[in-house]
DNA sequence: AATTGAAATGTTATGGTATAACATTTCAAT
DNA sequence: ATTGAAATGTTATACCATAACATTTCAATT
C-alpha cells in the first residue's frame, strides 16, 4: 500500500499560489489562477487540493473570510491565532503561547475538550498604523 | 428624526427563534421557520434582521459554522469566546476574561489594534463527555 | 389632519461558496 | 501485467449572501 503523501502538481500549484500571497486567498480566485496551468480545473479540483493542504498543515482556512492562508509554522505545533488587517488585508499568524496556555487552562476548568481552535482578530496592523502616526 | 431602535415583528421573531435554540441556527433555517409567520419572507428579510440583531449585540455570528447564536451577555461587554460541541452542537458563550486580558497584552506587544475578535473552539462539552465517563 | 423623509420591508435577480455523486485515470506495489 | 487505492475529471446542485430598486411604514413636523 502506498503510504507517502503526494504533493501532486495541482496541489503544489495551489500551495504556491497561497504561499505567494500574504493575504488570504479565496477558492474561486485560486480556481481562476490555476486555470492557465490546469485548464480542466473546476471547483472540486481546488477544494480537494485545499482539503489536502489543510490536512497536511500547510495552509489554514480563515473562517471569517472564507479564504485560505499559508501556514507559517508548517509541520510544527498547531495552535495559532490570525491577525487580519482591515486595511492592507495581510494576515499574520502568531503562536501566542501565553494566550494559548491561558485558553487551555480555561478549557480545562470548564471541562471542555478542545479539538480545534479558530482565533481570528480583525484590526489594523502595525504597518498600516505607522503611516498615520507619521502624519503629525 | 427617529432615534429609537425598533425591534419590529420580523426582527423580534428572528430573535426569538435564535434565542430559543442553544445550537447555532442557519439563516435559511430561520427563513423556513419564519415563513409561517411572515409568508412574504425572503433571504434578504432574514439577513437584514440578522444584521440588525448583530449590530445591537443581541446575537453573534458563528463564523466557523455560517450560523447565528443568541448572545448571553446582551448589552454588556463584548468580548467572548464560543465553545462549540461537535456532539450535541450546543454553543456556549464565555467571557473568559483571563484569556481576553492575555490576548490584549499580546496585541499591544505586537502593536496590532484589534477591532473585533472571533474565537471559536470546537470540541466536546462537559455534558457530552460525562456519559462516556459513566460507561465504565 | 396632511406632509415628509428616513427606516424598514418587499421583490427580483444574481453572485459567491461548497459539496455530492459517479466516472475515469494515475501510479506504486505486487 | 495486474491490481487496488488515491487522485482527478465531470456534472449537477445545494447552500450562503448581497445588490439594486420599488414600496410601505411611521413618527416628527407643519
Amino acid at each position: 500500500m502506498t503510504r507517502g503523501v503526494r504533493l501532486t502538481p495541482i496541489r503544489y500549484q495551489v500551495l504556491e499560489l497561497i504561499w505567494g500571497s500574504h493575504k488570504a486567498v479565496k477558492a474561486y480566485d485560486l480556481l481562476d489562477r490555476i486555470k492557465p496551468l490546469q485548464p480542466m480545473a473546476k471547483p472540486a479540483t481546488v477544494y480537494r487540493a485545499l482539503d489536502f493542504l489543510i490536512e497536511q498543515g500547510l495552509i489554514h482556512r480563515v473562517e471569517s473570510l472564507n479564504a485560505f492562508i499559508g501556514c507559517s509554522y508548517s509541520g510544527q505545533q498547531h495552535e495559532q491565532l490570525l491577525l487580519i488587517c482591515k486595511l492592507c488585508h495581510e494576515v499574520e499568524e502568531r503562536a501566542a503561547e501565553k494566550v494559548m496556555k491561558t485558553l487551555a487552562r480555561e478549557m480545562k476548568q470548564l471541562a471542555f475538550v478542545a479539538h480545534s481552535k479558530s482565533i481570528e482578530i480583525h484590526g489594523i496592523c502595525i504597518k498600516c498604523a505607522q503611516p498615520m502616526v507619521n502624519q503629525t
